[in-house]
DNA sequence: TCTGGGGTCCTAGGACCC
DNA sequence: TCTGGGGTCCTAGGACCC
């Protein structure tokens, strides 16, 4: 069994890099919507030692002594430079599962152990001259020691950012995992390391020497899989096809507190036009629809709220139409007029396959296919025009929206928006 | 003044049933 | 004196991931 681990390093700040080669080794943060917190570091950011969810506002003073650049987050453009990653790295193995918007991993079984490492230079380096994206590539006999060698493989120099796990010797593994924190383990977080830790579990090497039947009992299952992962034993299957999703939502804070009913109301419509569309995308249909809406949790001085109500349908549906009059009808329920809210949400649980579909017994037949032939159209002129192309009437005007969030620093679409297409500087 | 968004899985506890 | 046991289903909350 081999199974390797790619991810870009510092994904969207490199994908900013590519369109401005003149922020190279710079130090550059991405911005979370609303240009609210850090979501990405370059090298040199992180060598400031600054964390990843630090407030942006919290870090002007520092980021202009030290020349910080900012971009707002463009996933238009991740997204686009993701679908060509993945694209490439597809070529090097009949199974790919795509994890995240900057990671996969490959089934390399099959392959001449020997020849491993070499695969992890190529594809790194295709990545390289293709996209002008750097990876790090980690090989190893279960995913969670890849997903280590690749922290391996980026953290230590003299791996030229491939780390094949089993090709190290007995001696320089127990070093390299003594000197792990256990925290670098996929699945341990923060309130399992403090766990770990009052149990004298300090290092990665400390973890994988506790016998996982134990630890089953002390923890939980989830432990005692990760503890057989690390000593070898494969028990997280590689999923080609990404299962469909069990629950779909769409949430924004907004770019300035909102009080009115009538602004909450265009926000939870527009969010349940986005999650809708996901849900046909898919081919599901949902069985309820929970709406919350809350002020925020930074401000213990200011009179604090937050609710959710779930509606249950009648019928699951994907019908925007359906799905906005129930999401409003939570909306009217649990809204209260004094308080200024700071971000609401839409989601769609209970979801299960539109093949699945329960038609009602006394609904008119007719009505069921005209809803499919509207949402179709719908869907079609959004992929055509932009997902923003037509909005029902209660949505508001896209300008008018006052509350919208905050993107002060966005890159153009580069490469998927013809009038933002990259021009030859000259 | 200003603090992201979208997911998954597991567990505990309550309701209910026989 | 002494008040069962086991199963299922649902939900809320917590922990984790990127």
């Amino acid at each position: 069994m081999a199974i390797a681990l790619i991810d870009a390093n510092n994904f969207y700040v490199s994908c900013e890099r590519v369109f401005r080669p003149d922020l190279e080794g710079r130090p550059v943060v991405v911005l979370s919507n609303n240009d609210g917190c850090v979501v990405a570091r370059s090298a040199e950011v992180k060598a400031l030692g600054i964390a990843i969810g630090t407030p942006w506002f919290q870090l002007q003073k520092q980021a202009q002594q030290e020349g910080i650049i900012a971009m707002s987050s463009n996933y238009a453009l991740y997204a686009d430079m993701s679908n060509r990653m993945m694209r490439i790295l597809s070529t090097f193995s009949p199974i790919q599962e795509v994890y995240s918007i900057d990671e996969c991993f490959l089934d390399l079984r099959g392959f001449a152990p020997a020849h491993l490492s070499r695969i992890g230079q190529a594809a790194r380096l295709k990545i390289r001259q293709w996209l002008g994206l750097p990876v790090g590539v980690g090989i190893a006999a279960t995913k969670t020691l890849a997903k280590l060698a690749n922290h391996v493989a980026k953290k230590y120099p003299e791996y030229q950012g491939v780390c094949n796990w089993e090709s190290l010797n007995t001696q320089t593994r127990q070093t390299l995992l003594q000197n792990l924190p256990v925290s670098e383990v996929w699945g341990v977080g923060r309130r399992l390391t403090e766990k770990l830790a009052s149990q004298g579990i300090q290092s990665v090497w400390d973890l994988q020497q506790t016998h996982p039947v134990w630890m089953r009992q002390h923890f939980n299952i989830l432990m005692a899989r990760t503890i057989r992962e690390l000593q070898g034993e494969s028990c997280i299957a590689l999923t080609e096809i990404a299962p469909t999703k069990q629950e779909i939502q769409s949430s924004r804070s907004f770019g300035r507190p909102v009080t009115r009913i009538e602004d909450l109301a265009e926000a939870i419509n527009v969010y349940t036009v986005r999650a809708t569309q996901k849900l046909r995308q898919q081919e599901s249909i949902c069985g309820a629809v929970r709406i919350d809406i809350r002020t925020t949790p930074f401000r213990p001085d200011k009179p604090q709220y937050h609710a959710s109500q779930t509606v249950a349908l009648a019928i699951p549906s994907q019908d925007t139409r359906i799905l906005i009059k129930a999401a409003l009808s939570g909306l009217r329920h649990i809204y209260r007029p004094q308080f200024a809210y700071a971000k609401a949400g839409v989601h769609l649980t209970e979801i299960r396959s539109v093949h699945q579909q329960q038609r009602d017994l006394f609904a008119a037949e007719a009505l069921d296919i005209r809803s499919d032939q509207l949402m179709k159209t719908l869907d079609a002129i959004h992929t055509r025009f932009g997902h923003n192309a037509l909005q029902p009437g209660v949505a508001g005007l896209q300008g008018q929206r006052d509350w919208s969030m905050k993107r002060g620093n966005k890159s153009p679409s580069y490469t998927t928006c013809w009038s933002d297409l990259a021009r030859a500087r000259s």
